[in-house]
RNA sequence: GGCGACAUAGCCAAGUGGCUAAGGCACGAGUCUGCAAAACUCUGAUCCCCGGUUCGAAUCCGGGUGUCGCCUCCA
C-alpha cells in the first residue's frame, strides 16, 4: 500500500520513496536537556513514534537517530544570549554535566511512560566535538564561513537560495527593526557555526579559533552525517524548527556536500493550552508528571494526541484528558469483550477493516481517521478473538497498550473503610436498602466511591 | 510590518467535488441493577458570512469576518 506524507520541502503530500529498498534512516531533533519537558514537547515525541511505528507497520526496518542537546543551544534560538545549559546549571547551582544527565533521565522516563520506542541511535553534541569541529573546518575551507573576533559565521550569500522553507525575502526582511548584536556579520541571517568562549566559559574545547564551543546547528548536521549518510530519507521536529534550525541544516549541508539532507522533512504542529500558547507566565506549563499526579495513566495523554492530526494544532484542555481516559477504558474494555467472544468473524470483513486502518495511518499519519476504525472493530456486534487480535495489530501502531488490565481494589484501602464496606455488605445481604445507602455515603466523605459489580464490591479513591 | 494556519453538532474532530457529512466525549432515552455506578443500545449538524465556477461544493476560486501561531523563549 502506499504511504503518503506530507512534506515541509515541497509543501505537499508525497508518495514515500525511501532510498533504499527495506530501510528507511530517519533523523530527529532531539530535546535540548536544561529543563522539564513538557506535554507539547511530548506531543513532538509521540508524533514522531507513531511515524517510525507506521514505517515498522509498513515492513520497513528503521535507522532513526536522536540527538541530545547537551551544548550549544543558546537562550535565543540565534546567537544571541547564554547557553541554556550555562544558565541552567547556574541557576540550579549544579555543573552542566550534572544538568545534563538530570533531564536527560527524566526526559527517557517520559518516553517510557508514553511508551515512545528509543531511537535505534542517541547522540550527544558533546560527544561530537571532534565531528563538529571537522565539520566547520570543512565548510571554512569550502568557503561558506568566515571568522568574526567572536565567532565563525556561516555566509549565507554563498548559497543559490536562503531560505527555502519559508516564503521570505530576506533582502526585505534586513531593514526591519532586527537590531544585531555583532556588527562583524556580513548578513543578519547569518548564524553561528562556532562559537569562540568568553574568558570564564564552563564548556569549551581546543579549536583553530581557540577554545570555543559549537553552535546550535551545528551538531545536527554533524551526527546526522555520522550515523546516516550525506542523505537520508526523513527529517523530523517540531514547527518551531522551520525557519531557524532546520533551515541552517540545509544551509550547512548545501554548503558542505551540496546536498539536502534529507528528502523529506515533516513537522509536528503545536499543542495549544486552553486555547492558547504554553507559557511559565501564563501558569499553565504541563509535564507528563502532572498528568500522572492527576491520577491518569499517561497513555491517555498518547491518545488525547490522536484527537487531531499531527500537522493540526491540538489544545489541550484537562476536560479533554477526561475524556480520552474515559474512551481508554472503554477502549480496553471492548479488547477484552472481544478476546473473550466466540464468534465466528467473516475473514474478508476483518482483512477490509484492516485495510482502512491501514490507508488512515498511510495517509500522512492520520490518526484521527484511524482512531475511528478502531472505534468500528471495537464496537462490532460479534465478539470474537480474531478482532481481538487485529485490535493487538493495530496497537502496535497506537501503543496506548489495548491489552493493559487495569487492576481495581489494588490501591491501600484503610481499614476504617474496610469495616464499613463489610458492613454496608451485610446490610445488603439482610437486603436493608436503607442502611446501605446510608453507609455508601458515609463512605463517600471518607473519601471512597463505591462500584457493586458481578464480581463484588469495587472500592476506589475518589 | 512580514510569513503562515485554522473556522464542520454543547465540546474535541475526520472528511478536500457526487450515495443517508466518520469517530470520541458530554447531554437525553432505554436495557441491566434493590438503588446508584459501570457496561451495553439508541438519539444530534443544510459544514463562519457573501458572491462565483459546476449538472452537482463543507470540499475549488474571489471577497469579508473571526480565532490563533511564528518572525522575539519554546517541540
Amino acid at each position: 500500500m502506499e504511504l503518503y506524507f506530507y512534506n515541509t520541502l515541497t509543501r505537499e503530500k508525497e508518495i514515500f520513496k525511501p532510498i533504499r529498498e527495506k530501510e528507511v534512516r530517519i533523523y530527529s531533533c532531539g530535546p535540548t536537556v536544561y529543563k522539564d519537558a513538557t506535554i507539547g514537547n511530548m506531543r513532538t515525541n509521540i508524533f514522531q513514534d507513531i511515524l517510525r511505528r507506521v514505517l515498522k507497520y509498513n515492513g520497513y526496518s528503521l535507522k532513526h537517530a536522536m540527538n541530545i542537546t547537551d551544548v550549544g543551544h543558546l537562550v535565543s534560538d540565534g546567537d544571541e544570549g547564554e547557553d541554556k545549559m550555562l544558565k541552567s546549571a547556574r541557576e540550579e547551582k549544579k555543573t552542566p554535566m550534572e544538568i545534563a544527565e538530570y533531564y536527560t533521565k527524566l526526559f527517557f522516563q517520559d518516553l517510557e511512560y508514553l511508551n515512545i520506542e528509543t531511537p535505534e541511535i542517541i547522540c550527544k553534541a558533546t560527544d561530537h566535538i571532534t565531528e563538529m569541529l571537522e565539520y566547520v573546518q570543512k565548510l571554512v575551507e569550502k568557503g561558506f564561513a568566515y571568522e568574526t573576533s567572536t565567532a565563525i559565521y556561516f555566509d549565507i550569500a554563498k548559497l543559490d537560495k536562503y531560505p527555502i522553507l519559508t516564503n521570505i525575502n530576506v533582502e526585505e526582511q534586513k531593514a526591519g527593526a532586527r537590531v544585531d548584536i555583532d556588527p562583524e556579520k556580513r548578513n543578519p541571517y547569518d548564524f553561528a557555526l562556532w562559537i569562540k568562549a568568553p574568558e570564564n566559559h564552563l564548556m569549551k574545547w581546543d579549536s583553530p579559533w581557540g577554545p570555543s564551543y559549537p553552535g546550535w546547528h551545528i551538531e545536527c548536521s554533524a551526527m546526522g552525517q555520522k550515523y546516516l549518510g550525506e542523505q537520508f530519507d526523513i527529517h523530523t521536529g517540531g514547527i518551531d524548527l522551520i525557519p531557524t534550525h532546520h533551515e541552517n541544516e540545509i544551509a550547512q549541508s548545501k554548503g558542505c556536500c551540496g546536498k539536502i539532507p534529507a528528502n523529506y522533512w515533516l513537522h509536528g504542529e503545536y499543542l495549544l493550552i486552553d486555547g492558547g500558547k504554553m507559557s511559565k507566565s501564563l501558569g499553565n506549563v504541563y509535564l507528563i508528571k502532572d498528568i500522572i499526579e492527576k491520577g491518569y495513566d499517561p497513555l491517555v495523554y498518547r491518545l488525547f494526541s490522536y484527537s487531531s492530526h499531527y500537522r493540526n494544532k491540538l489544545n489541550y484542555t484537562w476536560d479533554g484528558i477526561e475524556a480520552t481516559a474515559k474512551s481508554l477504558e472503554r477502549l480496553r474494555n471492548g479488547y477484552q469483550m472481544h478476546l473473550e467472544g466466540k464468534e465466528e468473524v467473516d475473514e474478508k470483513q476483518i482483512q477490509e477493516l484492516e485495510e482502512k486502518f491501514h490507508q488512515a495511518i498511510n495517509d500522512d499519519l492520520n490518526m484521527p481517521l484511524a482512531m475511528g476504525i478502531v472505534w468500528e472493530v471495537i464496537k462490532q456486534e460479534k465478539k470474537s478473538k480474531k478482532l481481538a487480535e487485529l485490535l493487538l495489530k493495530f496497537d502496535t501502531v497506537l501503543g496506548i497498550k489495548i491489552d493493559k488490565i487495569v487492576e481495581k481494589n489494588k490501591e491501600n484501602i484503610p481499614e476504617e473503610i474496610l469495616a464499613l464496606v463489610e458492613e454496608r455488605k451485610q446490610a445488603r445481604e439482610n437486603k436493608d436498602w436503607a442502611k446501605s445507602d446510608e453507609l455508601r455515603n458515609i463512605i463517600q466523605q471518607k473519601g471512597y466511591i463505591i462500584k457493586d459489580t458481578k464480581e463484588g464490591t469495587e472500592i476506589s479513591s475518589i
